[in-house]
DNA sequence: GGCTTCAATATGTATAGACATATTTGCGAA
DNA sequence: TTCGCAAATATGTCTATACATATTGAAGCC
């Protein structure tokens, strides 16, 4: 085990956890026991612990000692992929068709819509992202041409749109929204699919210093499509 | 302003780069003008910034300097909430209703089954979460009685079989799986929807020390459910 | 017994200095 | 001109020490 020592005590306390040689709640040694353990400062066993404690293996009070923190209830966090690098990573070939593009205003009845725009123009991108020649998601985005201007001139033969607006007008925020719908037939068309059949949605919306950028609203064929997390505890 | 040093000093920075102010790319102060803008020594601003590479908002390199990070590609983190907390949360009155309680041999034909039952026998759960008296979520649920033997004396009126088995058989390892599927029939009865109806899964497997404890699916309502994550970058 | 007080303990924060390491820059030699 | 080496720079790690702070446990008092 090379690297830095207080990198090295992280993993040995980290390892001893994962295993569960040391159950929830059992009592680590003190930093003056680790001290002497590994012959090192204060400092370095302080850091080692503090990363731990960070990472939600550990919590630790002032007289009482430091201890082997409880799983939260399930608090898991699930990694949303970038569809073109998912579907690269698999070995198949990625390609974004564009189906429609349109610069229109806002909606008055949809506020969301109003606010998005924010008193400019909206670029309504409709597509579809293959992979290895099939459809893989459907794309509808929306973005305010006040917040990001220079998307008007862009064309997507290399970059989907996502992948350019991430490049050229970076997010400050973002929430992501997943839910499950019934394909309409338009949906099912396009993703050659039966009408009804189930979808996995991810709608994504960014801001940038607090101005909303874009909405996006990805559908994945049920079926075909899911989303993955492994983690262990505080992971 | 109050609270450690290196934390006031993690905050301004992180404000900086959150606001825009700082767009990524942009070079940070280095070490030594910190500790001058600071009055302080240089393991305290070290503290700060490093705290800032971990949360992802900061990248460092030797010699050239500290810069604010390109937010990843689309790699936001979803929360999966636990449902019992999620429903007192929303302030409705939550319920388990248990539908059956099965102990059996592993299916020979699923080498998942057998996988958890490790040579012993399983425990089956069935039943449905209620949000308000209405139903929210369905469950299945398969435990090893081999990884959890206390389970079998349980009931599940005080706390769903999830809550219990995290009181009880701490978890050192899950996976989550999110897809989206046609309500059948018998799905769409204790749900009180239509046959077909798009719906939300998680399934979900959780191991101790190596050993497979329990796998779960739990099947929401694709009209009413989703899951939300808002986060900024790094964050 | 029950209460307060106080000291011991373990962590939390901070310092100043030291040496290691990676990377850039610029200078000098082939 | 270009290659290669060395110096400068900024971060990475570690030490030894100091004082602050929260909590526990025990002593002492009513």
């Amino acid at each position: 085990m090379t690297g830095p020592l207080h990198q090295r005590i992280r993993g040995d306390i980290e390892a001893r956890i994962r295993s569960g040689e040391w159950a929830p709640g059992h009592k680590a040694p003190t930093e003056a026991e680790l001290m002497d353990q590994y012959g090192c400062a204060r400092m370095t066993v302080n850091k080692a612990m503090t990363a731990l404690v960070e990472a939600g293996l550990i919590v630790r009070r002032k007289r009482a000692g430091s201890f082997v923190a409880r799983p939260k209830v399930h608090a898991p966090v699930l990694n949303i992929p970038d569809i073109q690098s998912e579907i690269v990573a698999r070995g198949e070939a990625y390609a974004f068709r564009l189906l429609a593009r349109t610069v229109r205003a806002a909606d008055r009845d949809s506020p969301e819509e109003v606010e998005l725009a924010a008193g400019g123009k909206l670029l309504e991108l409709d597509g579809v992202h293959d992979a290895g020649g099939r459809p893989f998601a459907l794309e509808r985005r929306l973005v305010s041409l006040k917040a990001a201007p220079e998307i008007e001139a862009a064309d997507f033969a290399e970059h989907p749109p996502g992948a350019w607006l991430l490049e050229h007008v970076t997010w400050t925020e973002a929430e992501s929204r997943i839910g499950a719908i019934n394909a309409d037939a338009e949906d099912a068309r396009l993703l050659a699919l039966d009408e009804g059949a189930a979808c996995l949605v991810v709608d994504r919306r960014t801001w940038r210093e607090g101005q909303h950028v874009t909405r996006v609203r990805q559908v994945f064929p049920g079926e075909a499509y899911d989303l993955v997390a492994r983690f262990g505890p505080g992971a």
